[in-house]
DNA sequence: CTACTTTAATCAGAGGCTCTGACTATCTGT
DNA sequence: ACAGATAGTCAGAGCCTCTGATTAAAGTAG
């Protein structure tokens, strides 16, 4: 894809790869070993009031079967919940559960952590120049706006 | 993981993932249907004279057996051969092969176009301010140098 | 030169993730 | 009341990745 000049894209996952790994490092040694970067994936996306599978699928950019399929297993390993969605007969809310709700915070200690890194590493004005640039640059390229 | 400002790790994602998207469609317009995400982690990593299978997976952050698959469906494409190595008779060398090579440009064609678009949007000076920090952040966040 | 250890690659088996296609139940609009 | 759209599930297939064991060749120490 490119050689010498690493492309942006190549270089925008190194390090999004790298808080990926530290966040699933912490929560293995946390007692969070049953959780896979897929299922985070869609965990992630989960709405304070809960959400409907076809939403997270949709922004997870996945099929509502795969969508299905994690939640499954998110439901067994207890971090979410299937309830009814009073507005609609078809459809379920999708709630985070207590397993879940614990593991919230935690993460977000080691994004915060990671962030931190960075910073100091960068500085913190290319630190907030790399946060302004990618809300910038989310603009055009998600398309879940 | 995060709610309202959205973390620097998912904020990388996802003009990453737009990127991949991008090339993949063009590829598979181009002809080159049969070619995976993960076929082009490996693909991608091959050096100019060709790439130990080993060295390939430890790039790419998988097993060697996950490296050896994919190298096998990347041969039965006709995308890379694998030659002996002349150094060492317990090694092969995973090399480009023809269609591989021809994929190359195109790829290239498609990240240069989206770089092209982001610049449009950013501006030139926040473009290259992008670039720069990336690089930068790549100093702590890559394993592989 | 021989024995031990390491390295490159593969084989075998299992499980996880995602997809397409088909289906049921419910809602919406006319 | 009916046709079409929407929420979700079931069934089946294929792809991706892993752990563990194995073969062959290299490197190393005595």
């Amino acid at each position: 894809m490119a050689e010498a000049p690493l492309n942006v894209g190549l270089l925008l996952h190194i390090p999004y790869r790298a808080m990926e790994s530290r966040v699933f490092q912490a929560l293995a040694a946390a007692g969070f070993d049953d959780f896979t970067p897929a299922q985070a994936r869609v965990f992630q996306r989960i709405g304070p009031e809960g959400s409907r599978l076809t939403d997270l699928a949709e922004q997870a950019q996945i099929t509502k079967q795969s969508a299905g399929f994690l939640v499954d297993q998110l439901e067994r390993a207890g971090y979410v919940e299937r309830v009814p969605d009073p507005t609609d007969a078809r459809a379920r809310l999708v709630r985070v559960a207590e397993r879940g709700a614990k593991a919230i915070p935690l993460a977000a200690a080691v994004v915060a952590e990671v962030e931190a890194e960075w910073a100091r590493h960068l500085g913190e004005r290319r630190m907030s120049q790399l946060r302004g640039i990618l809300t910038q640059l989310r603009e055009i390229t998600d398309p879940w706006q």
